[in-house]
RNA sequence: GGGUAAGUAGCCAAGUGGCCAACGGCAACAGACUGUAAAUCUGUCCUCUUCGGAGUUCGGUGGUUCGAAUCCAUCCUUGCCCA
């Protein structure tokens, strides 16, 4: 199966330009796609270009990981209804340093290979650049017209906040990547969202009148839920690829939460199981869809992928301690099963404060569980939250030492996903 | 530079002197149901609260008024038209 019909059956092509299959049966050939380096990590939503550039890499093709250090200072109008406000240069190196750490977790740099994966950063090739020798070389080549023709740019000239200059030339900057790439590196192809595609063509495009030359795009769908919400936000924020902003637990527990026909969508996105096997989990998990097959499938391949197997582990025993055995009475945990719950929010209590008994309203605005105590009443009073796995009832409730497990620890959960660890001190 | 329309909570969006912490929708959080789903129903959703309230909001600043998101002045930002 070549790159494309695979890419195709996991739905991951949205748009292409004609040719492009040609062109990859044809050679090896060197595909990019850019990362906007917006925060010093990446995020779930920059999982499918990474993807991307593991199946080109697989394939036999040489993946190009772009870090955006140049165009991250001037801003993407794409998807954007509004000016963007423009990133210190401080914080954009910090944040192009972080991405470009995470980017190599994915991808194959073994200088060996034929089809090594590269890394590179558009500021390299931009800080040279005057603003005349730009416009001479390179905006003398493409419309007004054609650039106004676009989505992301039609669509905020008609709408009523505008567009600044410096945003309208963004798509400029993003073709001359592509044009740079494929002068310097012979590179053919761009990938990226669908959001991009009107950039990507504007790359192609340059490279067309610029040198003759011929090049190809294509774009996958963006990702998105089938009850119409973000896909990868959650009460938490972002979903991101670093443990130390989400834990491997909530990364497991995100994907976990799937809906059935989000999962069903996502495994074929997001894993590298066959055609086969994706169709077999997918009619067993309709013959007993209470058993989530799908999700757990899709959750432990992605986890595995991202933070790998040590950290799926500890991800999984602490699922299982949190959920599984949820009807067992706290006061049976061992302290092993206590600290084995990794990625549960593990907080710090002073002991004399539990001596001396607290009501559940302090304690939870107190430990940080709520932010403050009015929220903590109400929570409480909507029954949301559940101490040593027994529902705090009433607000008056006075936590004490003989609340403590071992000694030293209460288990405190809010809703039915949110578990903490209190560990008194 | 001239004219004109607009700027309301995370987003969209009502309100146009007191009944306004501000209708409604989305998103989010919690409860019921369930499969740690989805859909549905219910509650919460500016901040703090001893749950009685208290405090700070409607682009910024100053003013009129007993009282302003609402009226006036001025400044900033944006759209549209003219030069």
């Amino acid at each position: 199966m070549n790159l494309i019909e695979e890419l195709r059956w996991r739905g991951m092509i949205h748009d292409i330009m004609p040719g492009t299959e040609d062109q990859l049966n044809k050679e090896m050939t060197a595909g990019y796609i850019g990362f906007d380096p917006t925060a010093d990590s990446l995020h779930i939503g920059s999982l499918v270009p990474i993807l991307l550039l593991v199946h080109l890499q697989k394939a036999g093709h040489k993946p190009i990981a772009l870090v955006g250090g140049a165009t991250g200072m001037i801003g993407d109008p794409s998807g954007k209804s509004e000016e963007r406000n423009l990133l210190n240069e401080d914080v954009l190196q910090k944040n192009v340093a972080g991405v470009k750490a995470q980017l190599e977790k994915f991808l194959d740099f073994n200088p060996a290979l034929p089809n090594a994966a590269e890394m590179t950063n558009n500021y390299d090739w931009f800080k040279s650049i005057s603003f005349i020798d730009f416009l001479r070389d390179t905006g003398k080549h493409i419309t007004v017209n054609y650039m106004m023709a676009k989505d992301s740019v039609k669509k905020r000239i008609e709408g009523e906040t505008g567009i600044s200059y410096t945003e309208f030339a963004y798509q400029l900057m993003q073709g001359y990547d592509f044009y740079w790439l494929y002068t310097h590196k012979n590179c053919k192809l761009q990938m990226g969202g669908s959001d991009q595609w009107g950039n990507m063509t504007t790359g192609a495009e340059l490279i067309r009148r610029k040198c003759g030359g011929e090049a190809f795009v294509f774009t996958n769908p963006l990702i998105t839920k089938a009850d119409g919400g973000k896909f990868g936000k959650t009460e938490g924020g972002n979903i991101w690829l670093d443990a130390n902003r989400t834990s491997p637990f909530h990364f497991y527990q995100f994907w976990l939460n799937a809906s059935d026909q989000d999962a069903e969508k996502w495994i074929k996105i997001f894993t590298f199981l066959s055609k086969s096997e994706v169709e077999e989990l997918a009619s067993a998990h309709e013959k007993d869809a209470g058993k989530r097959l799908l999700q757990k499938k899709l959750a432990a391949a992605v986890t595995q992928f991202v933070h790998g197997n040590a950290a799926l582990e500890e991800a999984l025993q602490a699922t299982v301690k949190a959920f599984a055995e949820k009807d067992k009475p706290a006061e049976d945990l061992t302290i092993e099963d206590i600290e084995a719950m990794h990625g549960v929010t593990q907080i710090e209590f002073a002991a004399a404060k539990i001596n001396a008994g607290i009501d559940v309203v302090s304690f939870l605005a107190e430990t940080g569980i709520e932010k403050s105590k009015g929220d903590a009443r109400k929570m409480v009073q909507a029954g949301g939250i559940s101490i040593n796995r027994k529902k705090a009832e009433k607000i008056d409730l006075i936590i004490n030492s003989s609340f403590l497990l071992h000694h030293q620890y209460i288990l405190v959960q809010k809703g039915k996903k949110n578990h903490f660890v209190i560990k008194v001190i």
